[in-house]
DNA sequence: ATATACTTGACAAAAATAGTCAGCTTTGTT
DNA sequence: AACAAAGCTGACTATTTTTGTCAAGTATAT
């Protein structure tokens, strides 16, 4: 039950782009170094949002990616769906797999995981980019109030 | 987003084993029959949740697996968890491992995994055992009413 | 004793993941 | 027109995870 690092790289670096809203397109190479990321792995995942149509982009100079909605119609559900592929926990539930399974409508399995699946789905629906930029805003606050916690971290990994 | 058989064989061999609750230990063997999967390998999922203490094992001849409690207090959240680790989207929210993040406090990621993470926990742990055999009973019933459904399956895939 | 059944650890093929790399196309600027 | 910035695209590969198999045990009821 792990999200792969496209999914998690494709968040961050929505977010990006999203911090970056109204001042035009963000380059791949700002993206990558914002988020520690590696530049052509992360051109793979922008251009699967790009054909998405989750995210646009510009070429040229001055060029780079800007979001295609605004924050508040961009949910995470929409980039880890695209990036990861729809949300079936059981081969099964797959578009157009359905009657490969030989127990089918005898089939409790199924319920569980379609149940499970559906909560899922809600739950990365329920979040929308406009809501890490909220919640971003918050967090600072809170930095600037208690800068001594900052002091403790280190080490490489993200999230 | 998927899960591994892993926690797929095993849900549907706990299943098994309920069906066979109150009737004495059922046998590796009987389970690997019934639900199409390999002795072996069932083998190593039933010591995991032996060893969990969700399943109980007798040996010896007529030996078997059987429930450690009642089906209505053994959920899906229980055998996943075990087979599959611990919920956990990213990497950071493993236990110990938080320290780990760069961005740590300011990271607006870990709230969005944690969020989700909970949902899927919910919805996991909001399934008994108990629910399966009740759903069974009405499937069976429904196959009954309707006997021609049946005829349309084939192939050998499973949930 | 012995047959049945669980225990444990080592091993291996196959698939998925996580990148890397090279060369191309588009487009604004001079 | 030429150039450089920036995205586009597909092929390739190393690593890790998954999905098992296999073999040699140990425990126990009859």
């Amino acid at each position: 039950m792990k999200l792969s690092t496209k999914g998690k790289y494709g968040v961050r670096a929505v977010y990006e782009i999203a911090r970056h809203f109204g001042r035009g397109p963000i380059t791949i190479k700002e993206i990558a170094d914002r988020q520690g990321i590696s530049f052509s792995y992360l051109e793979q995942i922008l251009h699967k949002l790009g054909k998405a149509g989750l995210i646009e982009s510009v070429r040229g100079p001055a060029g780079g990616y800007l979001l295609a909605r605004k924050p508040a119609e961009l949910t995470i559900g929409d980039i880890v769906r695209t990036l990861e592929g729809p949300i079936a926990l059981s081969h099964c539930l797959e578009p157009g797999e359905a009657g490969d399974c030989y127990q089918a409508d005898d089939c409790v399995a199924r319920m569980v995981w379609t149940k499970v699946g559906a909560k899922i789905e809600e739950a990365l629906d329920s979040i929308s980019f406009e809501d890490l930029l909220t919640q971003q805003q918050v967090q600072q606050k809170e930095i600037i109030l208690k800068p001594k916690k900052k002091a403790a971290l280190a080490g490489k990994g993200v999230c």
